[in-house]
DNA sequence: GGCACCAATATGAATATTGATTCATTTTCA
DNA sequence: TGAAAATGAATCAATATTCATATTGGTGCC
């Protein structure tokens, strides 16, 4: 293996060739597995939308499977880093949440290819990057968790709840969003299903009869 | 193809024999595809699995694909006809919601090997039963819409919903919950999680500030 | 500046493995 | 006894990976 975004040795002109290739390939490879399935797509078929020789993979990456591996580790890590951003700029915790479904929202519909990839193999048992993908999943509960706690000392979320509970609510909401949007014709605004969603997360879907404070 | 359920010729024992072996094999494909996935399952697993020499699969199903567009079209449409009656057994809106739900997660539970080849299945994009998948997911969201329409006219749900996404927020938390399940180590009753989760769906994380009628 | 050289890169045809499918033969059973 | 069912070894195609060879681009020498 040559080089890969997680290794820094070289001159900057080099580096930058290197990660180039590095990523030419991943992106398409990312395609290509959007597209077919990991399975079904080929090194050749890789290859050629990346434009370099099948044995060229092998320079970047171990071999087939390595390249989801990295898929889930960088590309998909980047990501998640964006939404605890997203999140630090809120300060109440609804907002939090709503900037937290709202980026979310944003960045698949932004990058379909790995949303179609991350849907597709974080739902399957035996998967590869089995590792990276558990981390990530806790990674953005415990991102929920937080608010959710958050909320509660402010009062604006309630206390009977059980967190674990409440944390797989909001993520398979948001999920299927995604999902069904995948599955569609895409004609439609991913993001402009974050505040309905948000207000479905808390205010349900029943009809308010019970007064309160 | 010697025989398959949707068939009704021959006589009676001919048909349970043909039968059986029709559904053990599709059985041990189940389970073996729920261990493996379905790409690194191989034909000779399922055979060994269902006590069948290889050949004989080819008696019974096309080819391997063949069997997973069966393990839809009547494994899972049958359990998801036994939600329709579930729903049926109930009269107020919510309580069909609930018994739903609890059969849904009852029914999961019990098969493991259909949750989770039906998991990974139905995330991914490019997949073989396409369309009876895209029915199934139908028939569910539809049921879901039947009841949050009720429950619109009866008054124990919100109107200003956008039912579209009330079901998908709705199939999201169970199926997430499902998943999590399955990707635990189960040691817990996943039915258990049926009365609180309808309970967020309908009251939502937030807590009562409004008053209504 | 141009050139020769070398190490780093890239190539893609050849290899080797895997596994779905077929089919000639055997077994079962009515 | 023969037709239906089952067998599993042989076939055949697909494709991940390797590696001998070719290309590239930077470096120092004339």
């Amino acid at each position: 293996m040559i080089g890969s975004a997680a290794l820094t040795e070289g001159g900057v002109i080099t580096t930058k060739i290197k990660n180039d290739k590095y990523h030419r390939i991943l992106e398409a490879a990312v395609a290509v597995f959007a597209k077919a399935g990991f399975h079904e797509s080929t090194i050749s078929q890789i290859a050629k939308a990346a434009g370099v020789a099948d044995g060229t993979i092998y320079l970047y990456f171990k071999n087939k499977d390595d390249i989801l591996v990295h898929f889930f580790n960088f590309k998909t890590r980047q990501v998640f880093a964006r939404f605890r951003e997203e999140v630090d700029q809120a300060h109440k915790a609804v907002d939090k949440l709503r900037n937290l479904i709202r980026r979310h929202l944003e960045e698949f519909q932004k990058d379909r290819h790995m949303a179609v990839l991350y849907q597709a193999e974080t739902h399957s048992i035996n998967r590869l990057a089995e590792e990276q993908i558990r981390e990530m999943h806790k990674m953005y509960l415990d991102l929920i968790a937080e608010i959710v706690e958050q909320g509660q000392v402010e009062g604006a979320i309630r206390r009977d709840l059980y967190v674990g509970l409440v944390k797989r609510y909001i993520l398979g909401g948001v999920d299927e969003v995604i999902n069904t949007w995948l599955h569609s014709e895409r004609k439609y605004d991913l993001t402009s299903m974050a505040d309905p969603l948000v207000d479905l997360f808390i205010r349900g879907i029943g009809a308010q009869t019970e007064v309160h404070s």
